[in-house]
DNA sequence: TGAACACATACGCTAATACATATATCTGAA
DNA sequence: TTCAGATATATGTATTAGCGTATGTGTTCA
C-alpha cells in the first residue's frame, strides 16, 4: 500500500505551533503519550488531540494503543524527504523545544511512565 | 546583522499553494521576475505580489529591481536548515512544480527576459 | 458491572487567511 | 512631464482554522 504524501499538506501541519512542537518532540523522543504532550505544551487535553488526529489524517504520525494510553510516534513509512526536514528542523531548534522538554521531564517523574 | 528566521513563521510561508510553488521556483531558478511567477502559476498579479510581500517580510525572499522589473530570489542569509528544507523539498517534487515549469519555458520566449 | 481514567469527537464561536477588485506607486521612454 | 507598463497596496468578503466546552468511547480494576 502506497502512502501519499502531498507536499502541501505535510507544510500545513508544520504551520502551527501546537503541531510543529508535537512533531519535532516526536523525532527527539521517539514516542510520546498524549498526557506527555499536554503537560510538555501545557495544553488541554482536547487541544492536543485534535492536533494529533490532524497529524494522523496526513499520515505524519502513527498511534498504538498500550493499555490506557495511546502512544505516539513519527509515521514508519514517512518519505525520506519529510523525515529530513523534521530532523534537520529538530536539530537547529533546541531553544523553540526547551520549555516543552522541561515540562516534559519535570512531569514524566510523576506521570504515566514511558515504558 | 543578524536575520531571524521563526521556524513557524517559516513553515507558515510554505503552507499556501501559491507560496510553496513560489519557493521551489526559485529554489530550481535562481531568480525570476513577478510576471515570470505570475505566467508560471497562471495567477493575477495581486495575488502573486501579495504572497511575495509576505515571503519578504519573513527575509525567505529578497527583491532586486533592474528596470521596470523586480527580481526576487531567495534570501541570502536564508539559515543552513531552511536551505536544506526548500532544496530537499524541490529535489523530490518535480511533478508538483511540471506545470509551472512548462508554463514557464513557454513564457520566457514571449515575455521579460531572464537577464 | 460500574467507577475512574485516558483519549477522541462534536458543536458553536472567533479570528485568521486568501481572494477579487479597485487603486496607487514607481520606472523608463517619449 | 506625461504616458504606459510593472508592481504594490487597500478594501470588502468568503472560507478556513483553531479553540473551549461538553460529551462520547474504550480500557482498567475493583
Amino acid at each position: 500500500m502506497y502512502v501519499c504524501m502531498p507536499v502541501l499538506a505535510f507544510y500545513k501541519c508544520l504551520a502551527d505551533d501546537t503541531r510543529l512542537k508535537i512533531l519535532l518532540l516526536l523525532v527527539a523522543h521517539k514516542q510520546l503519550c498524549v498526557c506527555d504532550l499536554t503537560d510538555a505544551l501545557q495544553s488541554s487535553q482536547p487541544k492536543i488531540s485534535r492536533h494529533l488526529a490532524d497529524l494522523r489524517k496526513c499520515k505524519l504520525v502513527e498511534a498504538e494503543r498500550r493499555g490506557k494510553w495511546m502512544y505516539y510516534h513519527l509515521h514508519p513509512r514517512l518519505p525520506d524527504w519529510a523525515k529530513t526536514v523534521l530532523f534537520t528542523t529538530e536539530a537547529s531548534h533546541q531553544s523553540y523545544l526547551e520549555e516543552a522538554n522541561r515540562n516534559l521531564t519535570n512531569a514524566s517523574a510523576t506521570n504515566c511512565q514511558d515504558t
